[in-house]
RNA sequence: GGAGAGAUGGCCGAGCGGCUGAAGGCGCUCCCCUGCUAAGGGAGUAUGGGCUUUAACUCCCAUCGAGGGUUCGAAUCCCUCUCUCUCCA
């Protein structure tokens, strides 16, 4: 959410940024909206005032021993006209934050203008596409010639965008998450942390599924209704709603393996073939909660802190800015690490890194307390994948496959593959 | 699954219809006193909103787990829900 204060001091500043998405917003309504919800708390609050001071009164006049019916009739009327406002204001208020939460973040002035992925930056390259002298396979054939990556099976199980990863495959996912939260705890200075992978609503609202992406998400209609995670950062960053933390404490950098679990229901006919696309992933997040002043660098940093997984495992691979039609609703800039897939002859993303600043600080109300001022301010919230799980071992099976179908499993991984260091058929 | 008890500020804890945004204690901050340590005295110490204006202060509204209700007036009474604890199965 954007600060209301924003808005009704520069108008004029908001919408310029927001034409910068396409997000047509509708300041004649929004102004008429203001000055209702103005007007009608202003009232209410006199006609609290009122009720107040009158019923105080009333509480005196009955400690002396006073009679009372005089003032108790003054005080008559005022009961249903103050429901009334209430309810009006109410209303006008809830509208205002239906209208405010449907606003996405104001961008960082670098964000590039397009409108889709063909205007993200290209920022740098790192590593070297490998040369094949036979034609690459995609992880889908590898998958199903070494017997470890089963669609159907998914399929059986529960439905389309499902997989089942058996034997060394399965240990290889499982190696590389490991890699990533040694490396980010040990070398980055990030507390490993283990957290619900249901959330519910006021969490899916304080990191901005809700309202607005309500689709997207895996629903539980129980009561009350819990969403299945669409990633770690939603039960990360709320473990800070409403709480105010201390100036000392900060930064705080937490990296957390979950399953993430996604609808795609914006995404029919895309992805198909293989694991790009799942409704069920193993991700390693990185979430920061830093006080304003450090979000850039930050942001900086926990790129890096993913880049880092990627050099590790020598995967090739490049960082794009993404311009402002392709940021994220709560982001206010974005970079995208994208992987080299041999098997697709392209390169797709592999994590993706984001300061939200205050914007998923306010809805959630996470804090700190400034020395400075001595009050409480919003911090802000950053976040990245370091790395995709799912996707990572599709670029290491790629990138490491052999003319034989067999993956060679890169170094950094061998501590954790328990011997394997090629994985093939063994019949 | 059944029965009961409870949820109050950073923490402990009182309050059980009006003088309570909340006693008292602890903690914390500042000041005074004190030649170390310890002790003592004083002041301050929730959050959001009205709120925008040069700023500060004053003022007003809301908030005692959440939501509803009764009442002129609710932390306090009633209902629903959530959570915690104890006992029984």
């Amino acid at each position: 959410m954007l600060d209301p204060r924003l808005f009704r001091t520069d108008l004029d500043f908001v919408n310029e940024q927001l034409n910068r998405r396409s997000f047509t917003f509708n300041s004649e309504s929004y102004i008429e909206l203001e000055a209702r919800r103005k007007d009608v708390q202003i009232k209410t609050q006199e006609l609290q005032n009122e009720r107040n001071s009158r019923s105080k009164a009333i509480g005196q006049a009955k400690a002396k021993g006073e009679d009372v019916q005089p003032l108790l009739d003054l005080v008559q009327h005022l009961g249903d006209e103050l429901k009334a406002a209430e309810a009006v204001l109410t209303d006008i208020q809830s509208e205002m934050e239906t209208l405010m939460e449907g606003i996405p973040n104001i961008l960082d002035e670098v964000v590039p203008d397009g409108k889709s992925e063909e205007f993200n930056l290209e920022i740098s390259r790192w590593g070297d596409v490998p040369y094949f002298d036979f034609v690459p396979k995609d992880h889908v054939d590898l998958g199903a010639q070494l017997k470890g990556i089963d669609f159907e099976l998914g399929v059986k199980i529960a439905g389309s965008r499902f997989v089942v990863l058996t034997g060394p495959l399965a240990r290889l996912q499982r190696a590389i998450i490991q890699l990533m939260l040694d490396t980010h705890t040990a070398e980055h200075g990030y507390t490993e942390t283990y957290v619900p992978f249901l959330a519910n609503a006021d969490s899916m609202r304080g990191t901005g599924q809700l309202p607005k992406f309500e689709d997207d998400l895996f629903k539980i209609n129980q009561d009350p209704v819990l969403y299945l995670i669409p990633t770690a950062e939603v039960p990360v960053t709320n473990m800070f709603r409403d709480v105010i933390v201390d100036a000392k404490e900060l930064p705080l950098k937490f990296v957390c393996h979950s399953p993430c679990f996604r609808s795609e229901a914006g995404a029919y006919g895309r992805d198909v073939r293989g694991m790009i696309r799942q409704h069920q992933f193993e991700k390693v997040e990185l979430v920061q909660i830093v006080k304003p002043e450090d979000s850039a660098k930050a942001h900086e940093e926990l790129t890096n802190h993913a880049e880092n997984i990627l050099k590790k495992l020598n995967l090739p691979y490049r960082k794009m800015l993404l311009c402002a039609g392709d940021t994220g609703f709560s982001s206010s800039k974005t970079y995208d690490l994208e992987v080299w897939l041999p098997g697709q002859g392209a390169y797709r993303e592999i994590s993706s890194c984001s300061n939200f600043r205050d914007f998923q600080a306010r809805r959630l109300q996470a804090r700190w307390r400034n020395p400075e001022t001595g009050k409480p301010e919003l911090v802000h919230t950053l976040n990245g994948s370091g790395l995709a799980a799912g996707r990572t071992l599709i670029a290491v099976m790629e990138n490491y496959q052999d003319a034989q179908g067999r993956i060679r499993v890169p170094e950094a991984l061998l501590p954790y593959m328990g011997g394997f260091a090629v994985i093939e058929l063994v019949e």
